[in-house]
DNA sequence: TTGCAATTATTAGCCTCCTAACCTTTCAAT
DNA sequence: ATTGAAAGGTTAGGAGGCTAATAATTGCAA
C-alpha cells in the first residue's frame, strides 16, 4: 500500500476552501506534506520495477547491499536489523531466504554461542554486483528532472524536516552506512 | 517496512568513493533520492502515531475521508479503491471493517444490481470530525521547519520529479480528490 | 433473442511485515 | 558458585496488502 492512498491530490483551492471548515488546517502545509508522501510513493513504485525485474524484494535487497560494503566481511542478524529498520524476526525470515537462495550463508561464532554472522557468498557478491548498474541508472533518471542546484537545496529542505522530526539525537551511535 | 530500509544514510564522501567503483553511480543524484525516501518514511511515520491515537488503519482513514468530501454523498468500492490506489480487493476488507464498526452501510444500486453503494453513517462523520483538528495539528508540526517561501519551493521541485515519473499523462480522467 | 464480452463485487490463498513469547547463552552482582 | 537480568536468534500467530479465480449482472452484436 502506498504511504499517500490518494490517486489525484487536492487543488491547493480546495484546500483553502476546506481550511474554511476546519481552522486547524494550514493550507500551504498540507500542500508540502501531500506532495512529500506522493513523491516518495511514485519514487518508490519506480524502484518497486527495478526490484521485479531482478526477481528480489526489498528487504532482500537492502540486506544485501549492507553485507556489500566494502569494509564489512560479515554481520549479526541483529546488527542487520538495526541498520535496515526492521525486526529481528523479519530479518530471520529475509536471511532464510537468500540462504535458501545461495546469496548468504550462516556461520558461527568462535566466542559467542549465541550469536550467528551472515555473509555475502561468491554468488551473492556477483548477484548483486549484475544488479547494481541497472539501479544506480533508476536512480539517476529519477532525479534527472533537477539541476544540480536544485537537488542541492532539495536536499537542503529535506533536511530542515528531517531535523524537526527526529525524535532523539540520541540514534547517532552506530556508523553511517554505505551504498 | 519502511520505503527506505538503511537507518543511517551514507555520508556524500561515502557516495563520492563508492562511485569509483561503481561508474553509473550519480552522488547528487544519489543523495537525494535517499533523503527523499527517507523524509517519506520520517513523515509517515509520525501519521503512524496520528493513526494509533485514534486506533484505526491507514486504509480506514482514507477511506472515510473519501467519503467526507461534502459533494460526495456515497461512492462504489470499485471508485474508492481507484481514487486509493489499492485493489478492489482490499477495497472489499476494508469496507468490510468500517461496516461492522459502524462507519459506513452498503446500500443497493436501484438501477445496476452489481453496484454497491458505500456512505458514511452519521457516526462515521461524528467520529472523523473528531479526528481532523488532531490530524490537521500533526501536518502542521511536521511542515513548521519550512517557512512559506520554502514550502513553495519544496512543492516546486517535488512537483518537477513527479512529472518525470509519470508513466501516462492519461491517468487525469477523475476529478482532483479534497482532504 | 441469444450468446459472449465486460464490469462489479467478492472470496481464497499467498507473501511479508509485525508483536509476543520462547529458548539458549552470556554477564554481572551477590 | 549461583542467580537473575540482558541479549541473540528463532518460532508462532495475526494483520494487511496482493493476485487469481468466481459469481452475478449488464450490454452489445450477430
Amino acid at each position: 500500500m502506498p504511504l499517500l492512498m490518494l490517486k489525484d491530490l487536492p487543488q491547493y483551492e480546495c484546500l483553502i476552501k476546506a481550511a474554511e471548515r476546519h481552522p486547524a488546517l494550514d493550507p500551504t502545509a498540507c500542500e508540502g506534506f501531500l506532495h512529500l508522501l506522493r513523491t516518495g510513493d511514485m519514487v518508490f513504485e519506480d524502484i518497486l520495477h527495478f526490484l521485479n525485474r531482478h526477481n528480489i524484494s526489498q528487504g532482500r535487497f537492502t540486506v544485501m547491499m549492507l553485507l556489500h560494503r566494502p569494509w564489512v566481511e560479515s554481520s549479526t542478524p541483529a546488527s542487520l536489523a538495526e541498520e535496515s529498520g526492521v525486526t529481528r524476526a523479519t530479518m530471520t525470515g529475509l536471511i532464510d531466504t537468500l540462504e535458501k537462495d545461495g546469496m548468504v550463508v550462516r556461520e558461527a561464532d568462535a566466542n559467542d554461542r549465541r550469536t550467528v554472522h551472515v555473509r555475502l557468498t561468491k554468488q551473492g557478491h556477483a548477484s548483486l554486483e549484475t544488479m547494481l548498474p541497472d539501479y544506480f541508472q533508476c536512480v539517476s533518471r529519477i532525479m534527472s528532472p533537477l539541476n544540480e542546484r536544485e537537488r542541492k537545496e532539495l536536499v537542503r529542505l529535506l533536511q530542515k524536516l528531517q531535523e524537526g522530526l527526529t525524535p532523539s539525537p540520541l540514534n547517532s551511535s552506530t556508523q553511517p552506512a554505505e551504498v
